[in-house]
DNA sequence: CTGTAATCTTTATGA
DNA sequence: TCATAAAGATTACAG
C-alpha cells in the first residue's frame, strides 16, 4: 500500500508530543501546527479529532469540560472523533469518581452524541491512528457509504432553554417548562414580571397570582417569583406590591 | 432518583455470562432470554448492541466476520453499538496481528462505519453499559439535553451579565454592555424588542434604529437585531416590519 | 456522567 | 384560613 501523496494534517501547537511521534513518520505524513480553538487535530474541513489521556478524560467529565468541548466538536465539523488514550484499568481505579459516571460518560458521548470515540493505549497508537484516517480522508476518499449527520448548531429552541437556565431557583426541568408554555423568553420574562406574590392576613407570602398561576404550572412559587423579578426588573418596592395584593387578592 | 420503571432488555441466548452478571441486578434491570440472529442484547427495536471480548475481536478481523455482523447490525437497527470488553494492552500484544491493522479496523469500525464503540474492562463494566443505555433508552427519553452548569454562586449583576451572553451573537463585552446600558435583563431586552432594523431603497437592510442606536452603543448590527428578535420574540413578519421601518427611517 | 444531599413546592392535617 | 408537618420534586454539589 504505498502512497505517493504525502499525508497532511494540522495539529494544536499545544499537542508538542504528539508531533514527536508524527516527525517519526516524516515518510508518510506531515503535519502543520496551529493555535486550534475547538480540536486538537484537523484532518480536512470535515473531521477533527479530540485527544484525550486517560486521566484528563475522567477529570474532564467532573468539570464538564468533556461535554462543551465535545458538543461544540460536533456543531464545527461534519465528523468528531474522539481518541482516549491509555485509559487502562489503573486510570479507572485511582479516581474517586464512581464507575458508573465514566462509563455513563462514555456511553452518552459514543451513542447518544455520535462521536466517534477510539481507545488507544498510548501515542504511538493514536498517530496510527491519525495516520490511518487522514490515508482514509485524503487518498481512499472512495468509500462515501456512510451517512453522518450533519453538523447541528444549538437550535433556537434549546438556546431559549438555555437562557431561561441563567435565572434563579431554575433548573433543566423549570426551564424547558417556561419556554414550553410560553414559547418565547420575552413571554416568560413578561409573564415572571406581571405575576404577584399573595399574602396571608399576617403578612406572610403564601403563593402566587397570574399567569403562570393560570396556566396551572407546578414548581413555581413565591420565592422563584421573587428572586427572579430582583434579577430580571431591579429591587421592587414590595411594601407597595403588597398593599396592591392585599385588594386584588382573589 | 429512583426507577420506578424497570428496565427490560432482550439478549442472546448464547450469552449465558451476561446474565447470570444481571441477575445481580434484578431491581434494576431485568430480561428475557432469545434466540438472536443479529445483534447481542436488544435495548429497543432501533437500538442494538453487538459485544466482543478483547480476544474474539481481533480474530473477527482477521476472518472478516466483524464487518459482515456489524454491516447487519447497522442494516437492521438505527442505532448500532459495538462494545469492545477487554482490549487491554495484553490482547494487543499476544496476537500475530498487525498493530495497524487492529488500529485500522476499530478507527474503521468507529468512524467511518458511525458505529458507537464503548470499549469495557470486562463483564461488569459491559452490564454497567447495558444498564446505563436501556435506562436512556427507556426512562430518560425526555433528555434533560444539553444544560449549562450555571455558575449558581453568583452575585446578581453577574448573572445578569451571563443570562445576556446566552444571546446570539454576544460575547462577555457586548452583554456586559447592555446591562450596564440598560441596567437589568428586561430592559435590555425591550431595547431589542423596540429597535428597528432600517433598509436601503433596494429593500437590503442597512443599520438600525432606536435607543440602542441612540446610546451610541457599538456593536450590534442589524443582523444582531434580527437574530436575537427572532430567538426572544419568535419570528417576526419582515415584510410589514421593512415597510414600517421605510416610514420612521430617519 | 452519577449518586446523594440540600432545598423548595405541594399536599395533607389540625387548630 | 392559616400554620405546620410530611411527602414529592427539583436542583446543587461532590466525586
Amino acid at each position: 500500500m504505498s502512497q505517493k501523496n504525502l499525508l497532511h494534517v494540522i495539529i494544536d501547537k499545544r499537542e508538542r508530543k504528539l508531533m514527536e511521534v508524527l516527525d517519526r513518520k516524516k515518510d508518510k505524513i506531515t503535519y502543520e501546527s496551529k493555535q486550534l480553538e475547538i480540536a486538537d487535530i484537523l484532518i480536512s474541513n470535515e473531521v477533527a479529532i479530540e485527544r484525550k489521556e486517560g486521566f484528563d478524560f475522567i477529570a474532564s467529565i467532573k468539570d464538564n469540560r468533556l461535554f462543551e468541548q465535545l458538543l461544540r466538536l460536533k456543531e464545527t465539523y461534519i465528523t468528531a472523533i474522539l481518541i482516549i488514550e491509555g485509559l487502562n484499568d489503573m486510570v479507572f481505579e485511582n479516581t474517586g469518581m464512581n464507575i458508573n459516571s465514566i462509563l455513563g460518560a462514555l456511553s452518552f458521548v459514543s451513542y447518544k452524541l455520535g462521536i466517534s470515540v477510539i481507545p488507544t493505549r498510548h501515542l504511538e497508537d493514536t498517530a496510527i491512528v491519525i495516520e490511518r484516517i487522514a490515508y482514509r480522508e485524503q487518498v481512499k476518499d472512495d468509500m462515501p457509504l456512510l451517512y453522518r449527520s450533519a453538523p447541528k448548531k444549538m437550535s433556537l429552541q434549546e438556546r431559549r432553554y438555555f437562557m431561561m437556565e441563567s435565572l434563579v431557583d431554575i433548573g433543566p426541568k423549570k426551564a424547558r417548562l417556561l419556554i414550553d408554555t410560553f414559547k418565547t423568553p420575552y413571554d416568560a420574562i413578561s409573564a415572571i414580571k406581571s405575576t404577584k406574590i399573595k399574602y396571608t392576613r399576617n403578612g406572610n407570602p403564601k403563593g402566587i397570582s397570574g399567569i403562570i398561576k393560570q396556566k396551572g404550572l407546578k414548581g413555581f412559587s413565591w420565592k422563584f417569583i421573587k428572586n427572579n423579578q430582583e434579577l430580571l426588573f431591579g429591587k421592587i418596592n414590595n411594601d407597595k406590591q403588597k398593599i396592591i395584593n392585599e385588594v386584588i387578592k382573589t
